[in-house]
RNA sequence: GUGGAUAUGGCGCAGUUGGUUAGCGUGCCAGGUUGUGGCCCUGGAGGUCGUGGGUUCAAGUCCCACUAUCCACCCCA
């Protein structure tokens, strides 16, 4: 029989490890409903079309990695490669657009999947920490969602954080320094790279982004998106730095952060840190203004991040950032005979009634066994109860770290605890 | 999708030019202490040496294929 293990790029999150996962959700929903967000969940599965249609055609996660079946019902589904399609599915499904606007959400370890080659920091199912705002076309939101993800990141304990940011224009401005990149672009198409070639029709802003040296020595002033946006998207990408300066943050302008999802308009931000394995993304999000429209909606601007969470927790691990373990018993019971076994299982759902974390032995075993594993659950508190100690209604409590030990009335182990 | 490295008990490793019943550390279980953890001592359980072929009298060791894991590119969270 051959051994089955876990799916190519996905990881469990074992008992010992998912306390770190419940403290960066914490912080995520922490902060998003101090910012004055609302949890929303959307279905893992979503109709193929909207990521087609939503993520786009083009893009190397709809083309090639998407995790598409069909159904019994032969309906095509995939499961959810990025956070956004989906809130803005049930944005307009559930007719929010309706309500009061802007509508604010987050989302806390929300899955995704992509069929990629598994390596460091990326895997098949990831889960992503996010927001999404509709209806909130001013700048200031951008601000907000960047003060929000770096104050997620923050709590988490992230250093050497920053903050890249560029504007990518609208569809029209967009469309105009397309044909000013391809026209430059041209007499130095034949000493690009193949993969270079071939966004030149479809994507040519990629083409900056490309990591080889050649592309980058050949591609060496080329115009820049900044200089070509429109007044609007000018003024908008304006108010962005001026805004972001108001509040402290710092940023760097970066040309050549383009995003890999069609969406986006005007606002691309990525946020990156340093660790001793070289820089990491953690976060990458912007504005969307035209995708609600796209997708059958009102004309609603909307602006969005996702953060990666095991990306988070990696850096955290890296920086040395992560938080202890909390302690998983306040206390446990040992007992010796069936009498005092009976009285311990009384005791242990006393505690537990009364707040206080407790176990006892499931194996019926050696005092000397119990306290080895009383030892390693960390509990720092044992409670001791064998016919002696029954005998005289008290409990025998043993303070691990001191070695000491004191009796206690029965009646009285409760308040033990609370003083 | 392209390239590279690795694969031996739960974990970390050794295994010498192919040569008897595959070792060590750690962890786990138990005993030494018939009521007591951390330290120490003793014992025990646990391995189709990733899978399948091949070479050989003999393969953990050599050859081939496959699979998985890790790393880089690509892409991105």
């Amino acid at each position: 029989m051959t051994k089955i293990q876990a799916p190519k790029g996905t990881q469990d999150v074992l008992p010992a490890a998912s306390y770190r996962w419940q403290s960066v959700e914490a912080i995520m929903r922490d902060v998003g409903s101090l910012y004055g967000y609302s949890e929303i969940r959307t279905p893992v599965f979503e109709h193929t079309e909207l990521f087609q249609r939503g993520v786009g055609d083009t893009t190397d996660v709809v083309q090639k990695e998407m995790y598409t079946f069909t159904d019994k019902g032969d309906r095509s589904v995939t499961l959810k490669p990025e956070g956004t399609a989906g809130v803005v599915r049930a944005f307009l499904e559930d007719k929010l657009f309706a309500g009061p606007l802007p509508v604010k959400m987050y989302y806390v370890s929300c899955p995704c999947f992509r069929y990629e080659k598994p390596q460091a920091g990326r895997l098949r199912e990831f889960h992503q920490h996010g927001v999404e705002v509709f209806g909130a076309p001013d700048a200031t939101c951008d601000a907000e969602i960047i003060r929000l993800a770096l104050e997620v990141l923050k709590r988490a304990g992230v250093k050497d954080l920053s903050l890249r940011i560029n504007s990518i224009g609208c569809p029209a401005c967009r469309a105009s320094y397309h044909d000013a990149l391809r026209d430059f672009l041209r007499p130095r198409l034949d000493g690009l790279c193949d993969s270079c070639k071939s966004r030149f029709e479809r994507n040519p802003m990629r083409i900056l982004d490309c990591k080889e040296a050649s592309c980058q020595q050949r591609i060496e002033g080329a115009p820049s998106m900044l200089d070509h946006l429109c007044g609007e998207c000018r003024s908008h990408f304006e108010k962005l730095q001026s805004y972001l300066t108001a509040l402290g943050i710092g940023f760097t302008l970066d040309p050549r952060i383009v995003r890999g999802l069609d969406y986006y308009t005007k606002t691309v931000f990525e946020i990156v840190t340093k660790t001793p394995a070289g820089e990491l993304t953690v976060c990458g999000g912007g504005r969307y203004d035209g995708l609600v429209e796209e997708l059958g909606g009102p004309k609603t601007a909307g602006i969005g991040f996702g953060l990666g969470v095991e990306r988070l927790l990696m850096v955290q691990d890296l920086q040395n950032a992560a938080p202890a373990a909390p302690a998983r018993l306040d206390a446990f019971v040992c007992t010796l005979g069936d009498e005092a076994r009976l009285a311990g299982l009384a005791l242990t759902d006393t505690l537990r009634g009364a707040g206080i974390k407790a176990d006892l032995d499931h194996a019926a075993r050696s005092m000397k066994a119990q306290f080895k594993y009383a030892d390693k659950s960390g509990a720092p508190i044992v409670l001791i109860l064998a016919g002696d100690e029954l005998a005289q209604g008290v409990v025998r409590v043993r303070d691990m770290a001191k070695s000491e030990e004191t009796l206690v009335p029965m009646d009285q182990i409760i308040d033990y605890f609370r003083q």
